[in-house]
DNA sequence: CCTACGGCTTCCCATCATGGGAAGGTCAAG
DNA sequence: CTTGACCTTCCCATGATGGGAAGCCGTAGG
């Protein structure tokens, strides 16, 4: 099949499916004698693993050690399983950067009165009056 | 003062500091003889609450929308309190879509023995075996 | 007086993942 | 033979940040 019907079956763009190549993420791909590439099932479902990597968060690097991992029949799950752990704490530590971001912002918001006067808690902890608790 | 103190005193790169002058962020700086850039307590201030919009998670551009209403004198703070309240919302969204990352890695790395052995849920979910709830 | 050093200047490049779009080749249907 | 939907490669943009080169400025020490 031709990238665009691998594209849609793999949830993958035609533009990305050709990066992912030019980073040798993915083996250059069969071409046929029109130059266009060829892909087969095989080829679709490694775009499935790749988009289904991206989902979860994993970074592109990830997603190719992932996929190694996935071809090497001799694996050990130990290390998927490491992977898979770091990435989950990397998760935290980034939700919970963005939880107490947002909490902040709520406890602001909250002080402000929100109408046609300039009076502001919010500018006022950005501008450096840090909220007195 | 030079670039290098404002910038350890607002806690803003030199870099970045050139750089949002570059952006429009910030007005061109004043130039000495030496055509070195020379700042001021203000302008410190500015940088620091330019810093402050950024660890709250506000974007370049929306820390210059924030620095313009704190400017402005006659501003509404409702203005204000709707901008924040779109941040936080957009917070939250990207908060539960990575909270659902992890809780689906979790799941599948609890189930993922980790030793030397290749079984793996990890790669089997990633592979397109959805796990069987 | 020369040199070394630290600070500054501009400019280009890299990151990470993705998309837009131009210029041009290929192929099937009308 | 044209049209239109594909495909190709190549360049550029995003957003925020940093690295580093080449070169200027100014002061302190020999």
């Amino acid at each position: 099949m031709r990238i665009g019907e691998a594209a849609e079956r793999s949830g993958v763009s035609a533009k990305m499916i050709r990066h992912y190549e030019g980073l040798g993420l993915l083996p250059r791909a069969a071409r046929r004698d029109n130059n266009y590439r060829d892909y087969d099932e095989r080829d679709v479902a490694v775009l499935q693993f790749i988009r289904r990597a991206r989902d979860l968060g994993f970074s592109l690097d990830e997603a190719g050690v992932l996929l190694s991992l996935w071809r090497d029949r001799g694996r050990s799950s130990a290390k998927v399983k490491r992977l898979a752990e770091q990435h989950i704490a990397d998760l935290d530590r980034r939700i919970a950067e963005m939880r107490s971001m947002a909490d902040t912002l709520r406890g602001l918001a909250s002080a402000c009165r929100g109408d046609q006067r300039p009076e502001c808690p919010i500018l006022a902890d950005l501008a450096g009056a840090r909220a007195k608790h």
